[in-house]
DNA sequence: GTGTGCAGTATACTATTGTATAGCACATAT
DNA sequence: ATATGTGCTATACAATAGTATACTGCACAC
């Protein structure tokens, strides 16, 4: 555990992506455990589509996603932050200060969230 | 409850999209959001890239995703169908046999998995 | 008759996700 | 002095996801 900022803790957590005991019958389907294992959950893609439309702070952050919970915006946070798609820095003390934003890393998922849009939209269509 | 096939027992659940009292703070949120719905959790993806493999059996699939389990897998079937990605079709009875197969509207998804497998292809490398 | 495969279900459990609500320490605005 | 905003944490709880294991009824092979 460690304090910085005076309000945010950080527990570690192992970034290693873990090998399931027996093996995928091919190797898409690691890749896509792999992938599955950064952007998990309801928010981590809403997250990083909140930080593209412009958003940097974290009330910011999420009054754009308005059915998430701090709780759940920390958590993710935190976990975007530890595999390299968003960086967080502080700003600016007393008042403290944050600005979260995409890496440069990020980037190489805009593709993929750009198919996830694009269906989601033709399959409201076809509903 | 419906008893089919002397096995198959379906609870019938909405299909249809629940939309959030508040609103998301952009389209791209609620399309993901949908898209989100119909493809979340560890196994519909995997079970996808079985079938188009070619496996069609319950149990060939089962073994095709080492870790997955008959409770999950059967869970995980039953929403694909629903969403129209895959059908299920009893081709013998006694011995009861069933094919798994996807739908012409599953391949719309195509693009969208081999987005899946590359970035998580590229993060290995990364990584 | 024993083991195997088929297509699952049932039960019980743990872990993770998500909800709800409250609070802190500081600062600025009224 | 009170309310509001910032960037979170903490606690408690409910719901969902996922794990583990056993079992069923039928058919076929040995």
């Amino acid at each position: 555990m460690v304090k910085e900022a005076k309000t945010r803790i950080v527990k570690v957590k192992k970034t290693a992506l873990k090998e399931p005991a027996a093996k995928y019958s091919c190797p898409e389907m690691k890749y896509i455990h792999d992938t599955l294992y950064v952007l998990n959950g309801k928010w981590k893609m809403l997250i990083i589509l909140s930080l593209r439309n412009g958003n940097t702070r974290y009330r910011e952050i999420a009054r754009s996603i308005p059915l998430i919970t701090f709780r759940m915006l920390s958590k993710e946070l935190k976990e975007l932050e530890q595999n390299k798609i968003i960086s967080r820095k502080v700003t600016h003390d007393t008042p403290v200060m944050i600005e979260y934003a995409l890496t440069e890393y990020s980037k190489t998922l805009w593709p993929l969230i750009r198919e996830m849009i694009n269906w989601g939209k033709n399959h409201r269509k076809v509903i």
